[in-house]
DNA sequence: AATCCCAGAGAACAGTTGTTAACTGCATGG
DNA sequence: CCATGCAGTTAACAACTGTTCTCTGGGATT
């Protein structure tokens, strides 16, 4: 099998990732439970019947979004928290690079945030398990500091995953800022900022 | 006007009460902005169009429900953040007591947590300034405190809303262990415990 | 060059939706 | 005791939903 794709299916990957920038953006107004099919099909331009050829159920299509706005971010993730500099540096850079995709892509911050609870179990549990995955990548990152010596598997693991829910608490924030103005913003990072800084000095003295 | 109710308006009140309690258990596997009007009304046992005398539309009822789901929780809230014992001890308590909220109200909880971020903005809204209600209330509380003494306002703000967001997170985990045994919910809390523990120790560190 | 495959189109289905209008019957206030 | 108000009913509407079956056209395979 190849990796060169005929036209065939170029044609039909096309068409795929055409019903989900469609439906990202019609959700941007709604939830996935209440998306119908044919709403989709409509804003792509394509038969209600083509949906099929692609997904099962909207339910389905919503699980591939969830693999396209959480599956590119593992990279980042190990970079951020293992650059270099000081703990006060890494925050300030970890608020900024959250801002920074937030604003390259609200739809995808915004479908995870509001379907990470949302009405369908598939589409939860796909979320859940990616943020799993993020947490024990960050918890592995964590396991390298000098900061962390002595610390047990658990523990490491219960900071990890206050930060990964921090991150996604932030991009939230971030999120209803995006139709206001740049102070707004700023606000937002501060407090942000404050946030993980007094996470950050509750690990430095967890021990003893 | 009087507080007691005629047979007209008990009644009234009783059938409204009816739609807020039908809508919650619909809610349990799907979304507000899916829930159909004739759904509610199918589930209470009256005529579609009686929905009106109550509500103008589902999202009205959202907001209802928020009401009903967090407007009776602003007393719990004080009591529990000034409550005597220290630091350790009301933080079991805290657990505990969202521990046994989640157990009481699961479609509260669930309902507060899925259309928190969900795709019915007035709901979004209303949930929002519940929730900054909270904060301001902790923030109160918390000024109080001696270990509160050299902060700033906003700095506490910033705590009282980490406090708040925990409380979100751990009623979630929570409501996620609802059908598995006690081992799991057992595990939640310690996670939840040590949380906030980390939590207090970056407070208590906080200055200087 | 002949064949197969399959993404997408088209039409039709039974069932559902929100909203309107005009009604009925009963508790209420004068 | 009678007239008014109003919660809830009934019937009907156009519009929409997910799903099935049949069909078509052109890239892929031999």
């Amino acid at each position: 099998m190849s990796h060169i794709l005929g036209s065939r299916q170029a044609q039909k990957q096309k068409t795929r990732q055409a019903f989900l920038d469609a439906a990202l953006e019609l959700l941007e107004e709604q939830s996935l439970s209440s998306l119908g099919l044919r709403e989709v099909t409509r804003a792509v331009g394509v038969a209600p019947t083509a949906f099929y050829r692609h997904f099962h159920s909207t339910a389905d299509l919503g699980v591939a979004l969830v693999e396209e706005a959480l599956g590119s971010l593992h990279a980042m993730i190990g970079t951020t928290v293992s650059a270099a500099g000081d703990s006060e540096q890494r925050i300030t850079r970890a608020v900024d690079l959250i801002a920074r995709h937030v604003e390259a892509y609200p739809a995808h911050v915004r479908f995870i945030a509001r379907e990470r609870h949302g009405g369908v179990q598939p589409v939860r549990e796909a979320i859940g398990a990616q943020l799993a995955r993020f947490a024990e990548e960050v918890k592995a990152e964590l396991a390298k500091q000098p900061e962390s010596e002595g610390w047990g598997d658990d523990d490491l693991l219960m900071l990890a995953g206050l930060y990964v829910d921090q991150m996604l608490v932030t991009g939230s924030l971030f999120l209803e800022t995006l139709e206001g103005d740049e102070e707004e913003r700023e606000r937002v990072a501060r407090v942000a900022t404050r946030r993980m800084r007094l996470i950050s000095i509750g690990r430095r003295h967890w021990l003893g």
